[in-house]
RNA sequence: GCGGCUAUGGUGAAGUUGGUUAACACACUGGAUUGUGGCUCCAGCACUCUAGGGUUCGAGUCCCUAUAGUCGCC
């Protein structure tokens, strides 16, 4: 069937057989392969949206269940969606909560039915359904919802991991009946199984007999090695219909990034470049930049030379090095800006090669090039 | 000039009746950070208690002197 959110193939790179594509929303056109920011609480920590917008941010993701908790999914359905409530212009996310339930809820207890678990505000029970978590992600009326699945921590038992696999499959078709948007809100499928191949493959082929608007890959950046993850990427992806869109969970290394895209992903979240900017740590073409050390005290060049974002066409390492050892929001702020821009600018890069057949060169010229160490930034 | 009080790391300071490894906080220096915990987490950081001397088995803790601060009186 046709969906609100489709995926249109621009171009197959000869050298490495990665893509460039276009992604459709009811929110406007955006080009993959991209990076998403994240906004748990419908903002991207310290960045305005219409910054964002301006930076090329794209899609933009939000959080079925902290919006769940507050203001609660009737403030944003009565604000007109999560894009009104927030002044977004361009497309949005909804991360269905799943991975909420088992990173910060105490006391869980899953069943068939769905999730029990504790407010990790205020201790009430609380109580999430596939059903729910897509009644909410249609209030919030993000373009894109995830299916509510179980995200298993690594390493975990075969026996676990199939058990929790069929569960979250049959919780996909649950939540995609439950769609009361089906012609604004497009539902992604998540591939589960665990390090195990022939788990992702069977639940890949379930999910697409399911037929949704696009498929993620989920399960990983959970504590896994690089090749673990790598493999059941490209396990998760191997049955999966090459003209629907591909996102990774919650992937924001440089090197996975980069990985990722020659696995054929075309959509990547991850708070890592928020988080690590907030805590002083700076993503740059020259490598990792922790901002704080004492050697940037009277550095007075700009923290990346080839970076165009706000940040670095304004400010200098040695008053963003003042600004983090004082601990003033405008630091933060400014390093967050340079981590998204970096990233996204990143991507702007990786497509510019995919398209002109030589993205193996740039994924091994990149990587020299930036010095990062083994996690990829 | 006289009298009192105080002298512990970069800073603010704990240090019981003298008893092994000098509390804690901030700062500083490292490290962490992957479907969001903003102002977080972890580790390191005074071989030494203003300087000399003395008492004692043993002193940051007691005594003397010096020095420096501080308050009060001339």
């Amino acid at each position: 069937m046709t969906y609100p959110v489709t995926f249109e193939i621009t171009h197959v790179c000869r050298q490495s057989g990665a893509r460039t594509g276009i992604l459709h929303t009811p929110h406007g056109d955006v080009e993959t392969p991209m990076f998403m920011p994240v906004g748990t609480q419908a903002t991207v920590k310290f960045i305005s949206p219409e910054e964002l917008y301006e930076m090329g941010a794209g899609v933009v993701l939000a959080n079925t269940y902290h919006l769940w908790l507050r203001p609660g999914e009737e403030v944003l359905a009565k604000a007109g969606g999560v894009q009104k409530f927030m002044n977004y212009k361009g497309p949005m996310l909804t991360d269905s909560g799943g991975f909420q339930v088992f990173s910060l809820a105490d006391s869980r207890r899953i069943t068939e039915e769905g999730v029990t678990f504790k407010n990790n505000l205020n201790g009430d029970r609380l109580f999430l359904s596939p059903e729910k978590s897509i009644h909410i992600q249609n209030k919030i009326g993000a373009d894109i919802m995830m299916s509510f699945d179980e995200c298993i921590p690594y390493p975990a038992t075969r026996e676990y991991a199939e058990k929790s696999m069929l569960r979250t499959l049959r919780w996909a078709e649950r939540g995609k009946a439950a769609n009361e948007r089906p012609d604004e809100q497009a539902i992604f499928g998540i591939v589960q199984g665990g390090d195990n191949e022939d788990l992702r493959h069977y639940c890949a082929e379930k999910l697409v007999e399911m037929d949704f608007a696009g498929y993620a890959v989920g399960g990983t950046s959970v504590g896994e090695d690089k090749e673990t993850m790598y493999r059941m990427v490209r396990w998760s992806q191997e049955k999966l219909p090459l003209d629907k869109p591909r996102y990774l969970m919650g992937v924001g290394a440089v090197n996975d990034l980069l990985e990722a895209v020659s696995l054929n992903i075309d959509m990547c979240d991850c708070v890592l470049p928020t988080r690590i900017a907030r805590h002083g740590t700076l993503m740059t073409s020259q490598g990792r930049i922790a901002i704080k050390k004492a050697m940037y005290k009277e550095d007075f060049t700009p923290l990346d030379p080839e970076c165009d974002c706000y940040t670095c066409r304004n400010y200098t390492k040695a008053y963003l090095n003042h600004l983090c050892r004082t601990n003033e929001g405008f630091g933060t702020r400014l390093m967050s800006i340079h981590n998204i821009r970096f990233l996204l600018h990143l991507m702007e890069e990786v497509r510019k090669a995919i398209k002109e057949d030589r993205y193996d060169d740039f994924k091994r010229e990149t990587l020299a090039r930036m010095k990062f160490d083994e996690r990829g930034f």
